[in-house]
RNA sequence: GCGCCCUUCGUCUAGCGGUCCAGGACGUCGCCCUUUCACGGCGAAAACACGGGUUCGAUUCCCGUAGGGCGCGCCA
């Protein structure tokens, strides 16, 4: 076992853990799960001015919200520096780099003419085989890697296939800037190699730097990993995916109600196939994932069908499964609806007891939210002019007329609603409809609401039946 | 502009030369179940971008065209 799968996760901490890098994560994860090998993370932050903690907290906190779980420590690409740096002078030892003097207004300039005249906007290569003593004084300069001009880079990619680039289309890279800091070109390779990383799995946004970075492998005689370029998730109109669309950090679909075990089915679905399978458990996703059955095309996001699974999840889980995420994102959604962080553990309850109708019928935990309304809602209830307008004058007038009695009827059991409804219904001489539709507009104050046992289950925990009567004005 | 990648129902996809007048899922529409909303069941409409080849035979292989995407920084 001389092969032992090494992926890695290698985000730049510049903003939240987007959808994309989340899928990202998700297959390097999986990848590494199936083959019984390791995942690691590296935080590339080797962009001082932008990256951030909050933005390395978002990430992590991601990860961790979606189940994704790496080995070993976390790398940070910046404190490398000097191992990256090291690599650079080797190169420029060994002559597979040069200096170059150019400035960044000359290489502005260069390119905008390129542009001008129609032709490819790559560095020229200009101090390739300039000799020092000509650099212009005051002038420090960057260190770019002496590509090969003849011939071909290949590249086997996982995913893609065999891809190949004439070197001729390829330009001198810069691998270390005239500060002396490594650029993401070089401090990438030099990380993979030296983390031991076997597979590299990553957006195709970066399959034209699989080309550069088989150079600089190359030129540092190391063996190149297996790459692997997955298509970008795109938004629903086509174009790369953009606020616009969703491209949400992982935090905002929390907050949006999903599951992490449906985002999870969902984002392997996109772009990776296993038959006409849809629904994947977590063991079942690494049983079956591997690369040559990821698709070559962009996938577009699709929250109908996000959605959907997100239902199938919800319907699927332990009741005090979905109380605890419900309780997770309170925080964010709590307080708009009058309910405390972590939530009571009298309103736990009654969110328990009402769970098991509640998710029956919920696509994203702030619908059920919304129709748990009745849970916190202001005690007594009215019965108000819409609500009434629902029962017919016939039944309204029996059902008003029949309420005192109810006090004689025994309390009913919790655990038995149905039953307790019917009788509700039955002394009334009215049909179940008649009695559920206007009872729940005024229990829930709203046009289209929970049904009617799921209120039953939670006011019969609470009260008898001649208490909940007491609950409702008829007006 | 140059390079690379992509192209099956609206969307995610199955298909790896004949089993395809193309299968599944979401969405949509209809019916059933249910005196609510859902869930569930049944059914319908809906696709191989276009043009050339190769082949006895192309959704499947090759080449163009069109369209889309990504890259072309001393960003990552």
């Amino acid at each position: 076992m001389s092969s032992a799968v090494v992926t890695r996760f290698a985000p730049s901490p510049t903003g939240y853990l987007h959808i994309g890098g989340a899928r990202t994560a998700l297959f390097n994860w999986l990848y590494a799960r199936r083959f019984g090998g390791r995942m690691l993370l590296r935080i590339e932050d080797t962009d001082r001015e932008r990256s951030t903690q909050g933005a390395i907290d978002a990430i992590v906190d991601g990860l961790h919200w979606l189940g994704l779980d790496w080995d070993g420590d976390v790398v940070y690409q910046f404190a490398r520096a000097e191992r990256h740096r090291a690599a650079a002078e080797s190169l420029l030892a060994s002559g597979n780099a040069y200096r170059c003097y150019a400035t960044p207004e000359e290489l502005t300039a260069m390119r905008e003419a390129a542009r001008a005249e129609g032709r490819p906007m790559r560095y020229d290569g200009r101090w390739r085989d300039r000799d020092p003593s000509e650099a212009p004084a005051g002038v420090k300069p960057v260190i770019r890697l002496r590509a090969p001009s003849e011939g071909e880079t290949v590249v086997e990619d996982g995913v893609q296939g065999r891809v190949v680039w004439q070197n001729r289309d390829l330009d001198d890279l810069v691998l270390l800037r005239s500060d002396g800091n490594p650029t993401y070109m070089l401090a990438v390779v030099v990380d993979d190699h030296d983390m031991g990383v076997t597979h590299v799995i990553r957006g195709d946004d970066h399959l034209t730097n699989a080309a550069r970075q088989s150079q600089i492998y190359q030129a540092l005689d190391w063996p190149v990993p297996n790459m692997s370029h997955i298509p970008l998730i795109h938004g629903s109109d086509g174009a790369k995916l953009s606020k616009r669309h969703g491209a949400l950090g992982v935090d905002a679909y929390r907050d949006l109600g999903y599951l992490p075990s449906a985002l999870r089915n969902y984002l392997v679905r996109l772009g990776w196939s296993h038959g006409d399978q849809e629904i994947f458990s977590t063991d079942e996703m690494i049983a079956a994932f591997d690369l040559p059955a990821i698709g070559r095309s962009p996938a577009r996001f699709d929250f109908a069908k996000l959605e959907n699974l997100n239902g199938i999840y919800i319907r699927g889980a332990e009741d005090s499964q979905i109380v605890d995420a419900i309780d997770g994102i309170l925080p964010a959604l709590g307080p708009a609806r009058g309910i405390p962080a972590p939530m009571p553990a009298d309103l736990r309850e009654k969110f328990t007891a009402a769970m098991p109708g509640l998710k029956e019928r919920a696509k994203t935990l702030v619908d059920l939210l919304d129709s748990a309304y009745y849970l916190t809602a202001a005690r007594p209830l009215t019965l108000d002019e819409k609500a009434a307008a629902l029962l017919n004058p016939d039944a309204r007038a029996r059902l008003a007329a029949i309420l005192p009695p109810l006090e004689a009827l025994p309390e009913w059991d919790a655990t038995s609603t149905e039953g307790a409804v019917r009788l509700f219904a039955e002394s009334a001489s009215l049909k179940l409809g008649q009695v559920a539709q206007p009872l729940r507009a005024a229990l829930t104050g709203r046009a289209t609401s929970p049904p009617l046992f799921d209120v039953m289950a939670v006011l019969g925990r609470e009260a008898s039946l001649g208490r909940l009567r007491d609950q409702i004005e008829v007006a």
